[in-house]
DNA sequence: AATAATTTTTAGACAACTCTAAAAATTATT
DNA sequence: AATAATTTTTAGAGTTGTCTAAAAATTATT
């Protein structure tokens, strides 16, 4: 069994893991958990001992095949219940997040189960992230950031890169959600802005916002 | 704010100060929580600091109109997540206790109005126990013990005294459910038994039975 | 009312998790 | 390659919540 904060240390690392490829370091986690660098060397010992990550002196860390799954399945209940949140409960999908967070520590295999079942088995969250399935492995879709479409491409939104809640409800405002078709109309090579097409009105967009939203393209349907 | 400690003690000191009217001892805090009555006078320290208890020493506790808020509170966000696992999720009603014991400290005033929504404010939880309005106050309803009825005397099921999953699951195999009309039939003196009727069957039921079932009768509606 | 039994509190210790400050190892720079 | 800068670990300490063992207070019994 697992302490709420042993699984907020694995959450971290998956994270961390996923984009980085190679060792996860000291600093890198006591960032993510917004902790001193020598809690972080205190509690990944404790966990090395507990099997879920492998661990060499000034070499960073590295989640076994076990702690890779444990993980993933915490980072299943976050999303589920990010999911049930807002399609259930009438969350807007930039509240979610805090209450999640304590949410996918709730110890229940049947509650995540059938919060699965009730929700219709989503694959993904309101932020367009991936809920690995019931064995922590991910399905991934190709998806694409809006800056790399060329002129004249268009996509479907189907994540957030950010999904901190200024950015979120900036998309609302801006009337930009998940599943609406984008068309880019112009790229400015002097800031990297965009020119985009949504619902038939045309947007001017800058290089931060479309470094930050994922589109799903024909050519990868 | 308060631990998942605190409010278990919390929780545990409304429960017994509903029974005694009286100051709770420190030994009966220490049972119900099943912890040394040492860890429970320290605890009583701290929580007396809050001003959520009175205490003096050796003279047991009693909570303070704040701690009884506090604590009803708690209760509510038990009995409605107990509802949600049953109504919502397919949990029996002997299932729910150990998951709305996590699910009660998630801390989201948005999260609880919501499931409250969501189930249609429910007044009393799976066992017929009454959820606390949103002030943390009580709306009792007139219940009478099984066992006090007279022969011939007849009511609807409304709530168990008991609610161990060996006595849930007993009055499922015996098809006795809350929403059930139960007429008396008959009582044996010698063993306090009684047979009763219940959808047009005969039974018998002993008196461990019948002074753990409520009903409500006629003359209280 | 004195003594015995019980309850409650105090004192000291331990485990989990965190921190600060200093030491050790690694990495970057000149 | 030596030195500087950074990263990581160690050592020691604080907090929360728990415990055991012993002392103090209350309650029950003779």
């Amino acid at each position: 069994m697992f302490t709420f904060s042993e699984e907020n240390y694995l959450k971290a690392i998956y994270h961390l893991g996923l984009e980085s490829e190679k060792g996860v370091s000291t600093n890198a986690i006591a960032k993510k958990i917004e902790a001193k660098a020598s809690s972080v060397t205190d509690m990944i010992k404790k966990l090395a001992e507990k099997k879920v990550l492998a661990y060499k002196k000034y070499q960073g860390v590295t989640l076994t095949d076990a702690g890779r799954k444990r993980a993933a399945l915490i980072v299943r209940k976050h999303r589920l219940w990010e999911v049930f949140l807002v399609e259930k409960l009438n969350f807007n999908w930039d509240e979610v997040h805090d209450v999640a967070e304590q949410l996918e520590h709730i110890k229940s295999q049947k509650l995540i189960d059938e919060i699965d079942v009730l929700l219709g088995f989503p694959t993904v969250d309101p932020h367009g992230d991936l809920i690995p399935d019931k064995d922590g492995n991910l399905h991934p879709t190709k998806k694409r950031l809006l800056s790399s479409l060329e002129k004249n491409e268009s996509g479907i939104c189907t994540g957030v890169h950010d999904s901190s809640s200024t950015f979120l409800q900036f998309l609302d405002k801006q009337g930009i959600a998940l599943g609406k078709q984008i068309t880019v109309i112009a790229k400015e090579p002097f800031d990297d802005s965009l020119t985009i097409k949504i619902d038939n009105r045309e947007m001017a967009i800058s290089k931060k916002i479309a470094t930050n939203l994922y589109l799903k393209t024909d050519e990868h349907l």
